[in-house]
DNA sequence: CAGGATTCTCTAACT
DNA sequence: GAGAATCCTG
């Protein structure tokens, strides 16, 4: 057990205390995960059954690191404990155990857009103006209730809530809930939340099943313990009820999903349920400069309520963070390649060194096309998964109904995709006869003669069931592969996507095959011989429900090294040399959304916290003059965070030549340009002033540059005057300037319009 | 009923 | 600016 001495006091103390609750306090870059890592393998050490370890976690990035680290120190017994998102691990159980609660055990998951779809029907049903009842809003308060145990009863009896609904003028809330949950049952379908609310069921009302659990689970371990939210820790608490070997693991200072109904009072409820506690507080920063350090430190302080805590380094001194604006998110875009480029020269960094992190996803796309532009490869996380693409949920939603047919979204995309002759007018009738007779839409089809439908349409419809029933029948002697490929085949569909040969026809039917390729991959993957069979299901309905919780493209691209892109959110739990946050201003970070209540702003700044703890070496922030949102053009200032930075730490790049002249108010300077009326004045003054220095000299006469030496004085068409500081040599020898007028830059001799001044 | 054109709406984060 | 919803025409 060599690996005990890789570890300070408190991260040793958190290892290897074993039996009893634990709540580890770990600041950004304190050896979390490694602790968490370490503890597992010391408890497996110590001859506890990996079988009987949960360790739940966020996101499944964080799950895949977690085991990829665990299997590296404990080789492949791993692969034996229990491990993965909350809503993984709970669905895994629950394909078990559903029949208890009425579910089938191949009920399907519904994602958030797979609920708002259903919520809609329900609103238009009930004669709703879905401008009231907006689908979002509507789903948004569902999942909040759910998130705190709140079932549709609970929430139609809740004095506060319901009052609530009606001074929002939505007083039907409660009715349409307990018609989303009445569809959900009936479509045999669990959307998010239910996955952790059935599971509370389960253990709540089975009391065979709680002891089994609890049994089974001896030792538990939580990570990103602050984004729990009331049902989650309600499940935890349960199952550690008899054993009370639960190790939790977080941040307040890093708790980012309030918005999901995550709630710091989970830290509180937990010193109050498990009052034997010990603490453990990981305060050492092994991951960033003390600038970055100092300046995350700084930020936090502007929150009015945390555990008490002081994060400090002893790493090397580093440089600056530096700040620079641009006048446009393109220009933002433009200057992320550039710097990319030259610190790829400079400092010898690599791609795969680098992420960019912004607010929202749709900022990622004027940041994609400056480093495809520079030829930076990049990658980008989040945004629109593989799984959400159209022609994915097609074929998906086929493979879902011959599972588990009861399920109508999934009927809706299919009974006329590829297009058969099954109109609207025949689905609306269908819906009818169904809800009549209170019976599920695939019943009704498999008894189609009799009832009254035009003689084609009739026709149309039972070779519809003829052709379900044909996949079915296959699926009971043949793998998901099989069938999956065999309905992709059959239905044309495939051949549709070969026949569009249009740039997205192409990508269209390599996704397919990606698909197929996935399927293969799952049901063809080996199976763990142990006593244990809901690691080991190979079915198709498995494959399904494992991929209803995935976000997208977790896997890397092999072997290439990509700069990688992802919202903030996204990359929690992740640590880069260099990091640029961009878009720091105001109606986009913090978010227009968060301005109304002091909690909401608070959780917008431990997420620019995160942000910045990301960062090993290289920190850059970065906001814009003007952004395209919603397709129009907007002026934005700077954010709000920005002046809560220490200005010791910064540098604003291309600016502070004047002396006695504050960062902040350097920022506030530049940001003056366009704001309207008032500040037309200056903006047309400063454009001139640009305009004037950056007139070209027609008389301007370059020299010959390649004998350059630092030291000498040279004078830029552009820059002004300047004095190199550094040449790299090479080929594409690249020298370094300081300019009095701009600042500190970097220029390709190649390239290099320079006039020697001694 | 299909397909195309046009209008409208929405824009926070993740499972 | 993109995707969904709606309208319009064959």
């Amino acid at each position: 057990m060599k690996f005990l001495n890789e570890l300070n006091p408190p991260q040793k103390e958190a290892v290897t205390f074993t039996d009893g609750p634990l709540l580890i306090i770990a600041g950004p870059g304190s050896g979390k995960t490694r602790v968490l890592t370490y503890r597992i393998a010391y408890l497996i050490a110590q001859g506890i059954d990996p079988f009987r370890i949960l360790s739940l976690t966020f996101t499944n990035k964080a799950a895949a690191e977690m085991r990829t680290r665990i299997e590296k120190i404990v080789g492949h017994e791993a692969r034996n404990l229990f491990m993965g998102t909350f809503h993984s691990v709970f669905a895994r159980i629950l394909r078990k155990e559903a029949p208890k609660l009425g579910f089938p055990s191949n009920f399907t998951i519904y994602d958030t857009n797979d609920s708002k779809s259903v919520l809609k029907s329900i609103i238009k049903a009930q004669g709703l103006d879905d401008k009231i009842y907006k689908p979002n809003q509507v789903f948004y308060r569902i999942s909040q209730a759910k998130n705190s145990l709140i079932g549709a009863q609970a929430y139609a009896s809740n004095v506060e809530l319901v009052n609530e609904d009606i001074a929002a003028g939505k007083p039907k809330i409660a009715e349409l809930f307990a018609l989303y949950t009445k569809k959900c049952k009936q479509n045999g379908a669990m959307d998010f939340d239910d996955l952790l609310v059935n599971f509370y069921l389960l253990l709540k009302n089975h009391p065979e099943s709680l002891y089994h659990y609890q049994n089974k689970f001896q030792y538990i371990l939580i990570d990103e313990f602050q984004d729990t939210n009331t049902a989650q820790y309600a499940i935890i608490k349960k199952l550690a009820d008899r054993n009370q070997n639960l190790s939790v693991v977080g941040d307040d200072a890093q708790s980012i999903y309030a918005f999901r109904g995550a709630t710091i009072t989970n830290i509180l409820n937990f010193q109050k349920d498990f009052p034997d506690y010990k603490l453990v507080k990981l305060e050492q920063n092994y991951r960033s400069t003390p600038q970055i350090v100092n300046a995350a430190n700084h930020l936090i302080k502007h929150n009015s309520s945390q555990i008490a805590k002081e994060i400090w380094t002893d790493n090397q001194i580093g440089e600056k963070i530096k700040i620079f604006k641009t006048v446009s998110d393109n220009e933002e875009g433009k200057k992320v390649a550039d710097l990319i480029f030259e610190l790829k020269m400079n400092e010898q960094l690599r791609n795969n060194e680098f992420a960019i992190l912004y607010r929202t996803n749709a900022q990622s796309r004027a940041m994609e096309e400056a480093l495809r532009r520079q030829n930076i490869p990049y990658k980008i996380f989040g945004g629109l998964s593989f799984y959400q693409r159209k022609e994915i949920k097609d074929l998906l939603a086929y493979l879902k109904f011959i599972v588990n047919p009861n399920e109508e979204e999934s009927l809706k995309r299919i009974i006329n995709y590829p297009k058969r002759g099954i109109g609207n007018t025949s689905f609306q009738k269908l819906t009818v006869i169904a809800d009549r007779q209170g019976k599920s839409i695939w019943e009704v089809l498999n008894h189609i003669e009799m009832y009254e439908f035009p003689k084609r349409a009739r026709q149309t419809l039972r070779d519809f069931v003829t052709m379900i029933q044909s996949f079915q029948t296959m699926l009971s002697n043949k793998n998901a592969y099989d069938v999956a490929a065999h309905i992709a085949k059959s239905t044309q569909i495939l051949q549709e996507l070969y026949n569009d040969k249009t740039v997205e026809g192409v990508s269209k039917y390599e996704n397919i095959q990606e698909l197929l390729n996935g399927v293969k991959e799952f049901s063809t993957e080996d199976v763990i011989e142990n006593e244990d069979d809901i690691n080991n299901d190979r079915s198709l309905g498995a494959y399904l429900q494992n991929i209803s919780l995935l976000t997208g493209d977790e896997k890397d691209n092999e072997g290439e090294e990509t700069v990688k892109m992802m919202t903030i959110h996204a990359a929690k739990g992740l640590e880069f040399p260099a990091v640029f946050a961009v878009g720091l201003e105001e109606n986009l970070f913090p978010s227009p959304m968060s301005l109304y209540t002091r909690e909401d702003l608070e959780e917008e700044r431990r997420l620019f916290y995160v942000a910045i703890t990301r960062a090993e070496k290289h920190l850059f922030i970065s906001f814009a003059n003007t952004r395209y949102k919603f397709g129009t053009l907007q002026y934005s200032e700077p954010s709000r965070f920005l002046k809560e930075l220490p200005e010791t730490e910064l540098h604003l790049m291309g600016a502070p030549a004047r002396k006695n002249e504050s960062i902040n108010s350097a920022i506030r300077q530049t940001s003056q340009s366009g704001l309207g009326e008032r500040s037309l004045k200056p903006r047309k003054a400063q454009l001139i002033r640009r305009a004037n220095a950056q007139a070209p000299d027609p008389n301007f006469e370059a020299d010959d540059v390649s004998k350059l030496k630092v030291g000498q004085i040279v004078l830029h068409q552009r820059f002004g005057e300047g004095k190199v500081s550094f040449i790299a040599e090479g080929s594409n020898a690249i020298a370094t300037i300081n300019f009095s007028q701009e600042g500190e830059k970097k220029i390709m001799l190649k390239f290099a319009k320079l006039k020697i001044m001694d």
